[in-house]
DNA sequence: AGCGCGCCCCTAGACAGTCGACAGGAGGAT
DNA sequence: ATCCTCCTGTCGACTGTCTAGGGGCGCGCT
């Protein structure tokens, strides 16, 4: 009830994060970062969907994991997309589009 | 895995609700026929996820409810946009707008 | 040296909403 | 009578998010 002033994400966050992971490997908290920034504040990613998806996507065998350091001199795990997460992207990609049309046509009918 | 031809969806379902009611009052099952009719097959409710979303609307005030029958002469219950719903229905679409453009920024961005 | 802050990782329990399956009643046609 | 279609509804399992924690380690400040 108390409508909580939110509108995060309910979409799977998986596309968002497979698509940041595109122009090379990054550390979660960059990702999360990252996807704050494009969608211009839009989308937020909370640290509590964040790593269990991250878990998830490593699992499923979409990206590989590699500790490293990051610029701040920290230590990371940097996330790099794999083949088989290449594929999934697009795919999901493709699924997203075909969605948002979809939803689009229902509520835009006047 | 053995990818069910669907991919139904993950978006509140009570948007779309709500604008299927905006022509008039209908019942259950016709709402999600025209769904999936608009949507041209890419979007089903199961009838698991309508009726519990029906009850919901009807909850919160934004949907109201009354027994009549339908075209087939079958008993149904038929949903209306109440004035509160249509509020609802305006800042839920501003919403999807919104997260559909900023998923759209961020899966763009080449 | 010692302290705090910002960076970065992770987990646990509660909770909401969907999915698939199932159940039931009532009208119309055969 | 019997069966099919329309139409409403519920239940348990599951997936995934949210809130709210906890910890470790550089770096700059005093």
């Amino acid at each position: 009830m108390n409508r909580p002033n939110i509108d995060l994400l309910q979409v799977t966050l998986d596309v968002l994060i497979l698509k940041t992971l595109v122009p090379g490997a990054m550390h979660g908290w960059g990702i999360a970062q990252r996807i704050q920034q494009v969608s211009q504040d839009v989308l937020r990613v909370n640290q509590g969907s964040l790593y269990p998806a991250l878990h998830r996507l490593e699992e499923e065998g979409w990206i590989s994991a590699e500790w490293g350091s990051s610029e701040n001199n920290r230590k990371a795990k940097f996330y790099r997309l794999t083949r088989t997460g290449q594929r999934q992207l697009e795919a999901e990609t493709e699924n997203w589009k075909r969605l948002a049309e979809a939803v689009g046509r229902v509520l835009q009918t006047t």
